[in-house]
DNA sequence: TTGAAAGCGATACCAT
DNA sequence: ATGGTATCGCTTTCAA
């Protein structure tokens, strides 16, 4: 039987309050008799009190949720994710927090009972794909939340850190249509929820499945659209999943054929380095080179030499924590847009001549 | 005021156990009536039982801890710590658990109160220094834990995932000393707690701080005595922090003058990256070249072209979490030992003639 | 199949 | 400065 705080107060001759005060409230007993109560619980071997118990009684945790769609195991494989884990982490930890992954089952049953489940006091809720119905029980629990996808009906309380997707794709898609390219491909993770890798047929990007996909295929397509490439002219490829394995197999067979596109826009680095891996492996290497960019700049993609458009990662999850942990007094505040960069590297150039 | 599951109870009228059952266990009453009362719990906004409250009842939390030194920031930029919370978290989503990621303040007290106030049903140990204390709180609050550092007094009940650090580091010593180097230098991670980046003596391997740097460095002794150096004759230095920075602050000046070690062996890929870092910086650059390994091998160590020791990070994090969510009934199955094999790649070669 | 009652282990108010 | 008492929200025998 493991010692609670009723243990220890009997040992001492003293009340649970006084023991209770011992941890929690130094200042409402003497020093002495503080020291004899903290005495009895090491002989005792009680641990202090059950974080458990205290919760419940206090209300809150003193930890953080972070929610991921897909595999735990890929949030630490994403190295955007990673940085953006470190960003929260060190937020967490600032404030003496834990911080809780809470890994999401297929199934939205079974989802939902792990959001309901999770013993925290809010959640950054990372890129949950279709996360209304997480928010809804966030909301139902009464915990505050802080999202990282632009939601197309976030109510103007709502806490919210992230980028301008949609001008932030159109900067990239600008910079490779000023190069001259009009044969262009649009990759992108989960553009059809279940669809498998390779190209697919939109009638417009409002019917992408993701928020944040879909609002860099917008971008991509503002910026061809001022060039006077339609939609409908775009090459449109779906990766189920964000790796290098999904773009692989999205792009297989693209660069054959004398209409093939110049220029290929993904949607993150991961995706962009898998159609550099595709590219590199095929057979004949002096085909005209493809165009291709990237989206978040993590690590990898300047030792790849891959134009991309920057997003401070770290600076995203740390501020989603900040604004969980001690949210601004004007509701305004809680709404922060970062600023995004292209950056330039060897990965594009302009249209060879045919 | 959130509604409780009292609330719900009123709402039906039925009592409280009924409602609880209807959410835990299905069987215990008719569908219809479950779904009268899960209907009735969507009408009022009720979204669960407390997960608090139900852990308190319980006994248990459906979470497990992962236990870092150091910041938690950190963990996610050591590349082997990610590979390693990988694993964790993989076998964590099979087994429906969550992941409480606990950061320890600086200072004992206060590193005491986060295990203690942690609430989870036990821990993995990740590499805490000198982390005979956390043990002691963990066990005194009746969890269960895996650690993976050899630890030198640890019971033989006591679950534990690793490698033979001795051994693995011999191995990249030996091959090394095996290519004719005899002056040396051995460079790790925390030799002493508190001493600056930079040459330290150590009358004996015993000394060192931490217990996987010690391992190492006594496997890099072993081998070097077995080719007549003796500990004295090899240069040992401090990084305090496993950075490329640090290392980088260590090795300074270390190359200068006509007796500079012709090789280093780092206790880790990320220390040894930092001397390739410094050595590639060096304004000189035909001097003769420096033989360098690390320890690890992660992946950033490949395109580096570091000799190293592989050990399987994803795989220890996954047979951690797996040890301590479902216990071997075998006492001795509790303690795995992971294969380790020597990496040779361009970074290390013959002693240059002089 | 359902309900009553007894905790799980602690905290916080209000007296003393 | 200390103790009494009423919860916190739920689960689980056990009896009906």
């Amino acid at each position: 039987m493991k010692p609670t705080l009723q243990a220890v107060a009997d040992a001492v001759g003293v009340s649970r309050s006084t023991v209770s005060n011992a941890y929690s409230r130094p200042d409402q007993l003497s020093a002495t008799l503080r020291e004899r109560i903290l005495d009895a619980a090491r002989q005792l071997g009680y641990p202090g009190p059950n974080p458990t118990a205290r919760s419940l009684r206090r209300g809150f945790v003193g930890s953080i949720g972070v929610l991921f769609t897909s595999q735990l195991s890929y949030a630490f494989t994403d190295p955007f994710a990673v940085r953006f884990l470190a960003g929260v982490g060190g937020a967490a930890e600032r404030h003496a927090t834990s911080m809780l992954l809470v890994p999401l089952p297929p199934g939205q049953t079974d989802a939902r009972r792990a959001v309901e489940n999770a013993a925290v006091d809010g959640f950054c809720v990372y890129c949950v794909a279709d996360e209304e119905w997480a928010l809804d029980v966030i909301r139902d629990r009464g915990l505050p939340y802080v999202s990282t996808a632009a939601r197309d009906d976030a109510g103007p309380d709502e806490r919210f850190v992230g980028i301008d997707e949609r001008a932030a794709a159109h900067s990239a898609a600008a910079h490779v249509a000023g190069l001259g390219h009009r044969r262009v491909a649009l990759l992108a993770d989960s553009v059809l929820p279940g669809a498998p890798a390779g190209p697919l047929s939109l009638s417009g990007v409002h019917e992408a499945g993701h928020p944040t996909t879909r609002g860099r295929l917008a971008g991509f397509a503002d910026a061809f659209a001022e060039v006077g490439v339609g939609w409908g002219e775009l090459t449109l490829l779906n990766a189920p999943g964000n790796s290098r394995q999904a773009a692989i197999a999205a792009v297989a067979g693209l660069f054959d054929g004398p209409t093939a596109p110049t220029a290929v826009l993904a949607g993150s680095d991961v995706l962009a380095l898998g159609v550099l891996d595709a590219l590199a492996a095929r057979p004949d290497r002096d085909r005209p080179p493809v165009s291709v960019t990237g989206f978040d700049d993590v690590p990898e993609a300047a030792a790849a030499g891959l134009t991309t458009v920057r997003q401070p990662a770290e600076e995203k999850g740390r501020i989603a924590a900040e604004l969980l942990l001690d949210p601004p007094a004007d509701a305004a505040a809680g709404h922060v847009l970062l600023p995004t960069a292209l950056v330039v590297r060897g990965s594009t150039g302009p249209v060879p001549r045919s």
